[in-house]
Formats: structure tokens, C-alpha cells, sequence
DNA sequence: CGTCCTATATATAAGTA
DNA sequence: TTACTTATATATAGGAC
């Protein structure tokens, strides 16, 4: 989306990676945050840059999502080990 | 982007806010990964839709994520504590 | 439900200051 | 760097299958 059309592989200048990446950063957190209010969904996002920075979104709290993503897991794998189990079935 | 503007608030047609909620999930996870790959970062994304289905991805993978989040988290308090740090000046 | 089809809205790659 | 500018590439709203 820009003067000209780039292949996603990882950019070598660290000046311009930086730059892509404070760019792209900010339009990846805008659309986190437009996802989770139109669609009433729950999202957790973390990113570290190349820098070892942090940076995180989460439309509830990181913590709320990261709990919910624990027990999401565990009753996967409760269902993985049943083979008569829907969830199963719909989460492949 | 499309036909139409449109406001950032929850979509009340629950069919409508299902359809866009699939569109935009999509693009927000290729934007993910974009910038993982580009910017060489590492990136967790954790998505709950509004029925509770869950869609994630993770550049690493997300225990990875998790950890490294808990870890800058603890870090990041470590230097709240201190007056003169100056991870807490970077990062507020 | 997905998938395809466009007209538009947005994001952003390169520049420029 | 640290913002702006703007031409282009992409994402996606609305609609049709």
C-alpha cells in the first residue's frame, strides 16, 4: 500500500524496518481495536519489535485474555481425547 | 474500505457483524504476520468472536509469547519501583 | 455459510522537508 | 530522527451467487 508494491520477506535496512514498523504497528493495533468494537469480540495482541520492546492491546485486559485462552486450550484438549466430541470436529 | 463508510460501533445485525467479523479477522491475522516477517518481530494474537470461537496466531509460538510477555511484564514493574529508571522514562 | 465481484475507503512505501 | 505528503497498493462494505 505504498509508492510501490514490496514482497513480505524481512527488510534488511534496520532504519527502514524501523520505520515500516512503527507504521505497520500502529495500523495493526487501529484494526485490533475496530475488530473487537464491531464485532463484539475479545482480542489480546502482542507484539515485541526486533528491539526487544513491548507493545500489547487487549479489549478487556491481558490478563482476562490470556486466562480465557488457557481454559480455551484445556477444553481442546479435553476434546481432542474424545473422538465422539463435536468441538472437535468444528475446531478442525 | 468498501462501498460504504461506515462508524466504529458494534454492528447490531448479528449476521452483518458475523460477515464482517469473518473479512476483518482474516486481514488483521495477514497484517500479523506481515509484520512479524517484515519487521522480523514476534507477535501473539489471541481473537474470542462474539459466539467464543477462538482464532490465534503467534510467530513464535504462544507459550513463547506468553512467557515473554510475563517475563517484560516483571521487568517492567521491577522499574516502576525505581524513581530514576529509565525503562520507566522509555516506556510511558 | 463461504466465495467472488467491484467501488470506495484506508493503509502505507517512498519521497520530501 | 520525526513529521508530513501523496501516489499506489490493499482491505473491505455491500451485493450477488
Amino acid at each position: 500500500m505504498g509508492r510501490g508494491k514490496i514482497v513480505i520477506r524481512r527488510i534488511d535496512n534496520s532504519t527502514s524496518r524501523q520505520v515500516t514498523f512503527s507504521k505497520r504497528r500502529s495500523g495493526l493495533f487501529k484494526k485490533a481495536k475496530e475488530l473487537a468494537i464491531l464485532c463484539d469480540a475479545e482480542v489480546g495482541l502482542v507484539v515485541f519489535s526486533s528491539t526487544g520492546r513491548l507493545y500489547e492491546y487487549a479489549s478487556s485486559s491481558m490478563k482476562n485474555v490470556i486466562d480465557r485462552y488457557g481454559k480455551a486450550k484445556e477444553e481442546h484438549q479435553q476434546a481432542m481425547m474424545n473422538p465422539n466430541s463435536e468441538l472437535m470436529v468444528r475446531e478442525l
